[in-house]
RNA sequence: GGUCCCAUCGUCUAGCUUGGCCUAGGACGGAGCCCUCUCAAGGCUCAGACACGGGUUCAAAUCCCGUUGGGACCA
């Protein structure tokens, strides 16, 4: 068998949404598990509304998700000669017509076609004209065939049955010169090689008409497959007004792309019970046999919970390398810059249990850096009072005894004077949490002053007594 | 309107091809308990589904037909 070829054609009319980035990953899986080749095309026909924003969007976000592609990124609209080409092979192998009805009489047909009852596909007027050569306004309509059934055998819905008499003779060149979807996908398709289209299921309907043109201009039919459709918790088609749907938004968000790829994949495909997924995995267990038929509801949060997996499994120094620009947005620059890599992969560690995203991550980590600390009001008010002064001084003096901090030497230190002063550890415990973070929830107590270091423990200890006393 | 697709817990899904192992399994979310210096994380437990109706069969979530309900496409 040859070499399997895929592709993702995405039209850049807006971002690249979630729905897309799924279709891709299915594909791009597909090919490296073949050891095929995935390509990236651009259908950028419809030049109304295609942006060469929405294109660096696309890649943008495949870039992120790390979905590389062998071939491309091709674009139509630098391929309109091909089209014009086929079309007119068509024509001259007697697959395709002239047709001079204006789009304002087949309008008014089709609506009188309608009030009859009978179906409002084209009544094959211009088709035995036999007219040669465009005159005025003419466009290009394929001779569809009207007998007999089409049959997809679809990689995913099995197979599918349509009659070929409800085959429209669509048009495949308009008559500004520009082809039309259906033709030009076909004609990439084939002269791309491309062994198995794979695309939402949004386009099953359109692979009855595709299928004979490919077979009018001599090219063999690719397998297809068709992808259920992802849905906004109303079940209705994801979009925009279900909240974020661009991958980008997620980037944004604080998501890792690879907990973004793993609740994706699990969208619409599945391995028994398994959740958790590598790129090795998913390249290794993917099969089409197991990718749903049915549309799929979009759930925050799950992957929420899936982010929060990755950020608690990936490696701690890869995971503060990717937090580094958000420090930096929030504020942070100089603080970064003064602590080493190590350090910074330490504070992953003691926080990623806590944080679900990266931003929320920003939020748990900035009390680490910088010497001292802004308590917070709510916090101080309750925990910081002249009524802790001397707990909170005992326990300084007893650290300040200690030359190097150990961890295990000043628990056990802390843990004495609870005992002595017969109070339980909360009741210390949070006064120390707050002078220390600022805040009342925090990580182990002993790791914070790990990650602090004996001799910013001890001044911010300080301050919190002083921040006591003048309350 | 026509054609096509789809239908298991609230959600993602396993099971359906090759009926019995299914008193339907897992995950997210929810509730509760445990752990505990706070917040989390973690552990344990609970609630929660085969859309409906007919067949076929000794036996159906699994096969067949229909109904209903979603969705897509064609304009």
């Amino acid at each position: 068998m040859s070499q399997v070829r895929v592709r993702f054609a995405p039209s850049p009319t807006g971002y690249l949404h979630l729905g897309g980035v799924r279709t891709a990953l299915f594909n791009w899986l597909f090919a490296r598990q073949q050891n095929g080749i995935f390509i990236l095309r651009i259908e950028d026909t419809d030049q109304s509304r295609s942006t060469d924003d929405s294109i660096q969007a696309i890649l943008d976000g495949m870039r992120w998700v790390t979905l590389d592609w062998d071939e491309g990124p091709f674009r139509q609209t630098e391929r309109m000669e091909l089209y014009r080409d086929h079309a007119m092979r068509l024509f001259e192998r007697g697959h395709a017509y002239w047709c001079i009805c204006s789009p304002d009489e087949l309008e008014t047909r089709r609506k009188e076609a309608e009030t009859k009852g009978l179906s409002p596909k084209y009544d094959g007027r211009c088709r035995n004209l036999g007219l040669t050569k465009p005159i005025g306004e003419a466009a290009l309509r394929f001779n569809a065939p009207q007998d007999g059934q089409t049959v997809v055998d679809d990689l995913i819905k099995g197979r599918v049955v349509f009659d070929n008499h409800i085959l429209d003779d669509l048009i495949i060149l308009r008559s500004n010169g520009y082809p039309t979807y259906n033709f030009s996908v076909v004609v990439d398709d084939a002269l791309m090689g491309i062994t198995h289209v794979v695309r939402g299921d949004d386009h099953l309907t359109n692979t009855p008409r595709q299928i004979p043109i490919f077979q009018a201009l001599g090219f063999p039919l690719p397998r297809f497959g068709h992808l259920p459709m992802i849905l906004g918790p109303d079940k209705a088609r994801l979009s925009k007004r279900h909240g974020a749907t661009s991958i980008m938004a997620y980037r944004d968000m604080g998501y890792l792309p690879h907990a973004m790829v793993n609740y994706l994949v699990r969208l619409g495909w599945s391995h028994g019970d398994q959740e958790l997924f590598s790129r090795e995995d998913l390249i290794e267990k993917f099969s089409w046999k197991n990718v749903q038929t049915s549309a799929a509801v979009f759930n925050p949060d799950k992957l929420l919970w899936l982010n929060a997996e990755y950020l608690k499994t990936s490696p701690p120094d890869q995971v503060a390398q990717t937090l580094v620009p958000l420090l930096e947005q929030a504020g942070l620059t100089n603080e970064v810059r003064a602590v080493s890599t190590e350090w910074l992969a330490q504070l992953v560690v003691l926080v990623k249990e806590r944080t679900k995203t990266l931003i929320e991550m920003v939020h748990w980590v900035t009390p680490y850096f910088g010497e001292v600390v802004a308590f917070d009001d709510e916090a101080a008010k309750k925990f910081l009072t002249p009524a802790h002064v001397p707990l909170l001084t005992k326990l300084v003096d007893r650290f300040e005894a200690f030359p190097t901090f150990s961890k295990q030497e000043w628990e056990d230190s802390f843990k004495k004077l609870v005992e002595e002063e017969g109070i339980k550890m909360g009741q210390l415990a949070q006064p120390v949490r707050v002078a220390m973070t600022g805040r009342t929830a925090s990580p182990g107590l002993f790791e914070v002053m790990e990650v602090l270091g004996r001799d910013r423990t001890l001044l911010r200890l300080r301050r919190g007594i002083e921040q006591a006393s003048q309350s």
